[in-house]
This record gives C-alpha cells, sequence and structure tokens, in this order.
DNA sequence: TTGTACGCGTTATCAC
DNA sequence: GTGATAACGCGTACAA
C-alpha cells in the first residue's frame, strides 16, 4: 500500500539510511559488496528515492513544464513533440500543461509548475495575455524560461520563432506573381507580435510591388475556423469578394474556404487562398491549400536545447533569439489557371 | 531570488510558523486581526505555501496526472481538455505526459507521476503495451486510475470507452445497406481490444446480412496514415481492388484515400471510405469522409468524474465501465451513387 | 567505510 | 489564541 521509503530498505538491511542513500548516488565512499547487496534488495523491495523529497531538498526537480494555449492543432503537440526529444534524452521529464488561451489559467499553469520545482519551463502565451509582469519576475529572479511562437518583446529571456514578415511577404507576393491584385487579409487578433508582423508582411509586399492597398482589405478575423468562415460571410453579403485572401493561420483560411464553397465559389478560379502555419489538412483538404509552413518539430529541439544550455550553464547566459526558416508550399489553392 | 517561506513571513512579523500556516488554512483557533495581517504581509511579499513540501507531508498533491499516447490526432488533445474542464474547477492541476505510443515512456511517465504524488491518473494505454503487471500493482495498492478508449480488460478498474463493436457493425453495416458487397477492413494492430471488437463488428455484419466474407479482405493495417496508403498501394499493385473499405480509424481511411486517389480512382464511385474515430479532417477532406465520431469532449469529462468519485470516496469503491455512445456521420465518401 | 544529525517547507499535535 | 516541535523522505557535512 504506502510507499517503501529509504528508512525501510535500511531497517531491513540494519544499516543506516545514509548508506543507502550513497549506495543510489554512486559517491565513492561506499564498499561495492554493501552497494550491490542494498541496490538488489531496494530493487527487490520495490524502492525507488522518492523525488518529491529530493526536490524539497535539492530545490530542483529534474522536470521541466512546457505550457501552450491549445493542443487542437497539430502545430503545438508537433513542438512538444521536438521537445520531449530532446529531455527524455537528458533524463528529465517533461510536464506539459494547457492554458486554454486564458491568462489566468496560464498563470495558475506556471505557478504550479514553479511551484513543482521544475528546473525549467517553455511557453507559448495565450491569446490573452497582455500583461506579463509575472513572467518578468520569473526571469530577473534567475528562473530559466524561454519563449516560442507567442513571444512577447517586453520578455528579455531566449526565443524561438520564425520570420512571421518575411513570410507573409513571401506569401502576399506569390499571389502578386500569380496575377491577383484585389487580395485581401484576414488578419489575427490585435496585439500579437505575429498578428502585427504577418500583417505588415502583406502591406509590406503590396508596397513593393507598388500596388493600392485599401483599408478595407485587411479584416480583423481571429485565428478560429469559425473566426474566417464568420468574416467570409460578412464579405459575400456585402458582395465584396476578393480575387485572393492571405490568412493569418490556415483554421480562418479554411474557415472561409467552407464560407466560399457553401456559395457555389470556385477556388482558386473566383477566390484563391493562401494560408500560415501549415496544418496537417492542408494538403488533404480540397483543393490543397497553399501555407507557410514552420519547421515545428525544430522550434521544439531548439526551444529545449536552449533551455538546456541555460539550465546547465552556471554562468552568465546570453538570452538569444533564434529564427527558424519557414517554407512556403504552394499548392492548388493559389494557382492562378493558365 | 529564492522562494519566500514560511518562515521568512513569521520572522517579518514576529510570530511563528504556526500562526501563519493557520491564517492560511483558515482553521478557526486563531484571531481574525492577526489572521488579515499575515495574510496581508503574506501576499505583500509574495508568498504563497509551497505544494512540494505540502506534498511530501501529506502524500497527496492537489494534481492529477494524465498519460496518452500521442497528441498528434485531435482525439487526445479533445478528451484532455474535458477533463481539465472538471479537474480545474475542483482545484486540481492536470499534469499531461505523452508515451509516444512507447511501453517504455509510458512507464517513465507513470513512474514520474506517481513521484509527483498525483492524486490519481488517468490513462489511455500505448500501442506497445502488452504487460501490464505495473498498472496491476497500482490499483492493487489503492491507487486512483482511471483508463480510456484504450483499456485492458486485465485492469479491474473504472474505464470510459465506446462500444466499438456496435459501431463498427453499424458503420459495416450502413456500407451494406448501400449496396457494396466487396467490403474490405483496414484492421489495427492486433492485440488492441478495440482492433478486436472493431473487426468483430465488420465480421458480425457479414454474418447478420448472410454476406461471405473472405479471409483476404481483412488487411493488417495499423493506425497511421501512411499504413492506410501502403497496405492501399499493395492492393492497387495486385489489381485486388474492393467495392467499399471500413477502415480501423481516420488516418488509415485518409491514407487509403490518398492512394486511390493517386491512381485515379473515384471515391466513392470506385471504392467508397468509411473512418472511425471522426477526425477534423473528415468533413473538410475531399471527398468527405464519413465515419463514427467519439464524443470526445464527454469522454473525459466523464473519466474525470469518475476518478474524482473515486478519489474523494475514502472508503469502497466499484470500479465500473462507462460505454459512451458514438455516432456514424454519413458523409459523401461512402454514398453509392445509383 | 559507515552512522548521526540537520535541514528542505509544510502541517498537526501538543503545551502554554 | 499562540508557540514549540515532530514528522514527511531524502542528501550530506560531520563525526566515528
Amino acid at each position: 500500500m504506502k510507499h517503501v521509503t529509504i528508512k525501510d530498505v535500511a531497517r531491513k538491511l540494519k544499516c543506516s539510511v545514509s548508506t543507502v542513500s550513497r549506495a543510489f548516488n554512486d559517491k565513492y565512499d561506499i564498499r561495492k559488496e554493501t552497494r550491490d547487496q542494498i541496490l538488489a534488495t531496494a530493487k527487490e523491495m520495490g524502492y525507488s528515492p522518492n523525488p518529491i523529497a529530493k526536490s524539497l531538498l535539492k530545490q530542483c526537480s529534474n522536470q521541466i513544464g512546457v505550457v501552450v494555449p491549445e493542443f487542437i492543432n497539430s502545430f503545438f503537440p508537433e513542438v512538444i513533440i521536438g521537445i520531449q526529444e530532446v529531455f527524455l534524452k537528458k533524463g528529465y521529464q517533461v510536464l506539459i500543461m494547457q492554458s486554454g488561451e486564458s491568462t489566468n489559467t496560464e498563470l495558475e499553469n506556471i505557478k504550479t509548475l514553479e511551484k513543482n520545482m521544475v528546473d525549467g519551463m517553455i511557453v507559448s502565451l495565450s491569446l490573452e495575455t497582455k500583461n506579463v509582469d509575472y513572467f518578468k519576475n520569473l526571469i530577473n529572479s534567475g528562473f530559466p524560461l524561454v519563449l516560442f511562437n507567442r513571444v512577447s518583446n517586453e520578455l528579455d529571456t531566449s526565443k524561438v520563432v520564425i520570420d512571421d514578415y518575411k513570410w507573409a511577404f513571401f506569401a502576399t507576393e506569390h499571389l502578386i506573381y500569380q496575377g491577383f491584385r484585389n487580395i485581401f487579409h484576414f488578419a489575427g487578433p490585435g496585439g500579437l507580435m505575429f498578428t502585427q508582423n504577418r500583417r505588415n508582411g502583406f502591406v509590406d509586399a503590396h508596397r513593393k510591388h507598388k500596388l493600392p492597398i485599401s483599408e478595407n482589405s485587411i479584416m480583423e478575423a481571429g485565428l478560429l475556423m469559425s473566426d474566417g468562415e464568420r468574416v467570409m460571410e460578412k464579405l459575400i453579403a456585402m458582395h465584396n469578394i476578393p480575387d485572393a485572401i492571405f490568412a493569418v493561420n490556415d483554421p480562418t483560411a479554411i474557415g472561409a474556404m467552407k464560407a466560399l464553397k457553401k456559395h457555389g465559389f470556385k477556388i482558386p478560379d473566383d477566390v484563391a487562398l493562401v494560408g500560415f502555419t501549415e496544418s496537417k489538412l492542408a494538403p488533404l483538404i480540397d483543393p490543397p491549400l497553399t501555407s507557410v509552413a514552420q519547421p515545428t518539430h525544430e522550434i521544439g529541439t531548439t526551444a529545449a536545447r536552449l533551455l538546456l544550455d541555460r539550465i546547465e550553464s552556471k554562468g552568465i547566459f546570453v538570452p538569444q533569439t533564434v529564427v527558424l526558416n519557414g517554407r512556403l508550399n504552394v499548392r492548388e489553392s493559389s494557382m492562378k489557371l493558365r
């Protein structure tokens, strides 16, 4: 029933707890025979050191925490797999928590992990999060933290991102090269860095090609499929149909696609579509969706290595921002026929 | 830098640690004024009780652990959201771990959570897991455990499942009603309960309708898209094309679809398709895929409530298996066009 | 080489 | 109503 503790082992072997402890923590001031015997009986009794007690003592836990906004889309899960890959090899356990895009839950998650004495955290901020004071304190107090994807430039810590501006620029330019002129952007919620960057990329691509860009062509949508659907329905109702749409992410693009198909519009003949942060659906949907793919797995491994370096560097550590490369996967949804 | 502890607060207020402790654990043997003052300065100092120490003392943590094989497909994430919903409300934190379909990692995960003194676990077994001895011991020692989806009938504990047999039966029968006669089944890996159940449903639907069923029409595929693709390619190479396929899950169905489309087969005209455990892709793919939808969110909340009941019931507790209802969502991929 | 004793941050049980 | 102290399970400096 109860967990077998170091005392039980010591009692059984008629030795002291410290001897047992020593047997488990390969220090060389112990005789091999005693060590082997202790390890053997310990195993037999089903004993293993209690990490909780160890954490309390050593103020660290060989655990790292990961907090993500959601894992309905495949993006975050794929990143997490990358993270795990690195840490499991190093003997760390990875605790995952989900904020559900809520600042409050996010904060609770962070505190829980902190109190569990995780040795570091990898976080992608929730949509709601405006106030990053808690993170600031964490960083200032010397806690190892790495951000990815949803980052804040108020926080001076290591980050892993892709160049949203650049790839939004490329994606838009691709539409321009295809000959589309009346291009709309379905933007993400205001305030988020990547929303702004993708929007700026969209604008500057037009600027480079000296194409006018009307105020109304940038619509604040959201990040969900329902957002894309809603905004598209509105445009259809207003008979304001663009040639092409660059959406802030795949779900909104797919939402728009859904609404367009429902009303009999052909894609890409009537309206072309480009998404972002390629989802598993992109190549499978009809028509296949052009999208900017992020190197999810690599984002995970990179973030993990940055955190590991930070944890293991007992001395000074300079936060660094790693910008990984994306890729524009061109598919049928954005190809001008003929 | 360092965490502020109960001692710091006590020292600052020139009172004893027990008084501070009392202030936090609403016992009535404390004066309101002292209590308020303590709470105020504690807040000011940024103190909150350290759950690690509390766990060590109380042998429980107000945390529950969740172990799933993967969360690339939306199924497990959606279940987890349901689980969180119940537990967050009750003041529990939910720690999530991913076994990656590996027995070893699964075991490590379980042990980590156990050593973190989680008050209970919700687990869906990995594909590889044959030996469930560790779980048996866990259950026998009185540890609260609930299984879902990937369960084992060797384990005497609460479970949440859907009736795989029944819904596989319905799905197959649907194909039969549509007029298909040469129906294949892409089965999952042997050994898994749901693999067997879905296979039996497939067989018995044929039996009920007195349809012959050849040995070769059941192909062991796997659970991945690549598995479906591979098996379908093989069939195509052998010029052995069925009228319809009932696949063990959506990814294999979609893999088959991919291969079929690549070789110019029309769906459902040439080959009809039905999946299982409806994924987000199913309604979006071309053609939309018929599939058995599982009530993911409800699976999560149900499992959570079962676990909660088990945790809070200090006395005797009878394990119960809850069988939730699925739903066959019929879409274009399985509709016989006259 | 091994044992004793202390401390990690709490709460519970005693005294006072 | 409040303070001292023992425990929770472990690692480790120090003593033996």
